[in-house]
DNA sequence: CGAAATAATGAATAAATATTCATAAATAGT
DNA sequence: ACTATTTATGAATATTTATTCATTATTTCG
């Protein structure tokens, strides 16, 4: 093993794997936002990624599996990012509103993902294992800010944490619902502020 | 035509038909809660109905037909009573309150359509026209609450009506999505009160 | 270079199951 | 009771498409 040969081999085969294992993986992202996973076919995505039928069973198990990767990987991804804005804040309000930041940031930058999420994650009902404990991490990342919100004094004691978890969640769910069912026309993330508030000081008049 | 078969045909003839409707279509609601749309068969439905396949296709056009006509009558009673209850409110907050209280009550009454409204109604990209003008009429409901607060007083003039219905109905389904993946094993209809206060007073101390 | 290993191909296969339809049962009308 | 009409049956069909695998191409490396 020379100077010359050394590793590169075993380098630009890991790089070449590395590619077409992305470029299907992105591929087959864009054939489900668009057709739905279950109408869209192995054909369509091995067309879109420029590589046959077969080759796609090189580099997954099977369709189920696409998916799931697809989903594993954007996860782990945007919540390590979330996990990186929480930290930037210096308080819980702080905390709370650059979650939702990032959050709606996040999706508006990858529209196939928050389709796909949107419309695919919860077939993955038994498959769900991994993808349920990242989910439960955005929920604790939820629960520490609410709670250190409630230690600071800025946030209510009576609040049933379970709850209002829920409830921050499913209000960003349900903004990026809309926004995708608007074809991402106006910016996903300029809802961040006004959502945050209405988090905090909810709709009633002082 | 004498006294003794007046109508009689007919009537019970309409009432056998619409039974077996009924019986298909309940099926199917329990086939696709526990198996989901995909994965469920027109077998199971059938079976589960005491019919034969054939059966099946005297009453609906298809498949997606099935869960088309589904989602559709359950939301159309489901929207009947909102709207009686948001009707029995004398201001905005007892409204808002009311409808809450029904979104949830309704939903913990048939937690199979809980299940597939949370799972599968999204699937229905195309067919939506008919199911996606019952959601409109579900968020004008709110815009219209709203509105009322806010020339009533009780809610603030500031509000981004569009973003704040979409923040209400997110929550509420969000919450309903977590009382399913608890398997529905405590009263989601407790929610509500916590919920409308979330709403009103936001996470934040006086 | 050339043999061995690795990667890619895409036509053929296999399995699943939605849907049809010839036949049978049930019902209605006389 | 008898015929016509409606309703129900379920085995057979037809279609779709995920997956395989024998073959071909490419890459590795002495």
């Amino acid at each position: 093993m020379n100077y010359y040969s050394f590793d590169w081999g075993d380098i630009s085969l890991q790089k070449n794997k590395t590619e077409k294992y992305s470029k299907i993986l992105n591929s087959a992202g864009a054939v489900f936002a668009e057709f739905g996973f279950h109408k869209a076919t192995i054909s369509q995505i091995a067309a879109k990624a420029g590589v046959a039928d077969g080759t796609v069973y090189l580099y997954f198990k099977n369709k189920d599996d696409i998916l799931y990767q697809f989903i594993s990987f954007k996860t782990q991804v945007v919540f390590q990012k979330m996990n990186a804005a929480v930290e930037m804040g210096h308080n819980a309000e702080e905390k709370l509103r650059n979650l939702i930041r990032c959050h709606l940031q996040e999706f508006q930058n990858d529209k196939n993902m928050a389709i796909i999420f949107q419309s695919e994650v919860r077939y993955l009902r038994e498959i769900e294992s991994q993808i349920k404990d990242i989910s439960k991490m955005y929920l604790d990342l939820l629960s520490d800010i609410i709670e250190q919100g409630q230690i600071e004094g800025s946030m209510r004691q009576d609040l049933f944490v379970g709850l209002v978890k829920r409830f921050v969640l499913g209000a960003v769910e349900g903004v990026i619902s809309t926004w995708v069912s608007a074809h991402g026309r106006y910016e996903l993330v300029s809802m961040a502020d006004p959502l945050v508030d209405l988090y905090l000081a909810g709709v009633r008049g002082k």
